[in-house]
DNA sequence: TGTTAGCACTCTTCCTCGTTGAGTGCTAAC
DNA sequence: GTTAGCACTCAACGAGGAAGAGTGCTAACA
């Protein structure tokens, strides 16, 4: 029942091939004549009315075409993704042009990942930076600044850096700050931000010392870091890709698309939601698999990196149910190897940064 | 000539207030019954033809009413402009409570500004941080953090962060830590950004003395910082709200204008290219008074801030030329009057830091 | 038994065309 | 200077009809 014939399976295919190009719905003539297959288009019908029994294919309305469903799709990306994923050189190429010439700053790194994804695939995309609180502390430090101010630094496993700005009562001497810094690192240096709690505040609190007003404002800061660490922050780029796309041809469906793009809650959601492929660094969610009732005219295809081991962001493109997926799926694929390659030869060992990353840590799927 | 009499005057005003509110072409007769001339709408239609021959308004078509044209907008605005403005209470408490709650960063104040605003006007809103190139040196600091790499901090005036994670080839101790920062600060130290130049780097280079690789490890940063201080940093909300508006009800304006909210080298040309209304902080851009083609259906209301004296970044509110010009005036005038005022205090008298971390803004996605 | 040709039928899409109504400009009267 | 009246214009709307794509079903065929 759930097993498609042979036969079966090339129509699915041809119609799903056909539809991601004209996005119009595809009749039994059509399939007839450019399938390889060789039937009349009567044969295809018997086929398709099958094929439509099963949930695979549906038609808008009688005497239309069919489309492919969500199920439908599913069962063509599955196949898909069994299927080897070829590097593409020039791509690579791009990406690894980009990474030497920046620094070494996470954020910018990953936006320009995000900005030239949705340009590649030209589809909308959305990264997330990796979130702070499974992430150690490794170093903090403060700087006197000047009679009224200094800065707490924080930095965490994979060099994520974070400043707050304290306003002190009084100056703070060199000195001060360092013994500080000492005090601070002592108890705090090598915690998970969501390892801070009460007690070990009251220890830091007490150890830190005499002056109650600048300590106040030090536990302050920290106490702001480590809630900061609970938000996740997202970038988006290219959304307007999206409207290029007759799908969204009407305006009430272009805004509500557009909004979701823009609501960082819903957005960072959508991505959550996105199923496990097996196997693979890849998950994928199509159209009416998504929860959310503004997305379902769309597909998510989103892959993750780590930072120092196990704190995680994503990288995400998103576009119309009836998207590319053989290539945003290669083009995805190459991109987080490559940039997750790059994060680890930049944390771990001493080689100089350049070398060519040719083999992806993921093997392809079994299963 | 140029000069109308007070009955169009009126008139104008009564074309203008009613197409702000209907995005209809009003007609002589709606002036007739709803404004308080008590005329006949024959008698309208005659001041009405002579104020389309003045520009003031214009026909869509023969036999629609008028709308108003940029020039009747602007004589609109301006005489808005020099009345007094009103200090909305709820605004700017709503504003105060939102400083008071953040901790001193200037971008992410900036950053919940510009959400604020739109969400208090519902039109998009732009905020540009202010150019760094301007801004002098404060601070300079280099902090080793492992073997392998280092942090250099540059704080400039205003308070203003920015970190570069620097690989060194080899462990910098902690004394030669301080210094090296001593050296970068006696150099750099109270300069501009944009006075850095070659001369300065190599005497700076020479100072610096012994270790290469870490020195122009240490260059290339303030280089990459020097460069960047070049570009302006900008943040985009509610972009979406320019959708509610019928003007924008067809794909291809609302595509063409989401595209220009988007790229930012068009955007800040937007907003740069704003005229300067006499006197007052705030500039107005109407219609086709812009530049930019995609931007023609659109007004933009900037007002300005600065910190530290001249480095200056700005605040915009997007609307359709039909917008409501009362209302963004005012409230764009009271917020950035309260938020230059925070600016001066938080950066010339003493007080406290009020900490009052109760409610984290935004929580991430549930379930 | 699977495949195909033929045919009637169903819908959407697009064009045309008349109707309606809002609004104008002009003229003549007040 | 103001107003009433009237002919005229033009966008918006909806009905009606033709075109065309595609279907399901039946009967014939290999």
């Amino acid at each position: 029942m759930d097993e498609l014939s042979e036969r079966q399976m090339q129509i699915l295919q041809a119609i799903i091939l056909n539809y991601l190009e004209t996005a119009e719905p595809v009749g039994s003539r059509t399939i007839s004549r450019r399938s390889p297959l060789g039937l009349s288009s009567a044969t295809i019908r018997n086929e398709m009315a099958d094929l439509e029994e099963l949930g695979f294919i549906q038609q808008p309305h009688t005497s239309a075409g069919r489309i492919p469903s969500s199920k439908g799709y599913r069962l063509y990306v599955d196949s898909l993704l069994q299927s080897q994923r070829v590097p593409d050189e020039a791509d690579s190429r791009v990406l690894r042009a980009m990474l030497k010439n920046k620094t070494h700053q996470l954020d910018s790194v990953l936006k320009e990942i995000g900005e030239l994804l949705s340009v590649m695939t030209r589809y909308p995309t959305v990264v997330t930076m990796p979130r702070l609180n499974r992430t150690k502390l490794k170093h903090l430090q403060l700087i006197p600044l000047d009679e009224k101010s200094a800065i707490l630094m924080i930095v965490t496993d994979g060099n994520i850096v974070r400043n707050h700005v304290i306003k002190v009562a009084r100056p703070i001497s060199a000195d001060e700050g360092d013994r500080l810094t000492k005090v601070l690192n002592k108890h705090l240096q090598g915690l998970a931000m969501e390892e801070i709690n009460l007690p070990i505040i009251q220890k830091l609190r007490h150890d830190l010392g005499s002056d109650q007003e600048i300590v106040s404002g030090l536990l302050d800061a920290i106490q702001a870091t480590v809630e900061y660490a609970d938000d996740v922050e997202m970038y988006t780029a290219g959304t307007t890709n999206i409207l290029d796309f007759p799908e969204f041809n009407d305006i009430s469906s272009a805004r509500a698309v557009m909004e979701v793009f823009h609501r960082k809650d819903e957005m960072l959601a959508a991505i959550r939601g996105t199923q496990t492929a097996g196997g693979r660094n890849l998950r994928i969610t199509i159209g009416s698999e998504n929860e959310l009732a503004a997305m379902q005219d769309c597909s998510v295809i989103t892959t993750t990196y780590t930072v120092g081991g196990n704190n995680i962001g994503s990288i995400s493109v998103i576009g119309p149910v009836r998207m590319d997926y053989g290539k945003v799926i290669s083009t995805l694929g190459n991109m987080i190897s490559d940039f997750q390659n790059m994060l680890e030869t930049e944390n771990s060992p001493d080689r100089p940064p350049d070398s060519g990353g040719d083999s992806p840590p993921d093997p392809p799927g079994t299963d």
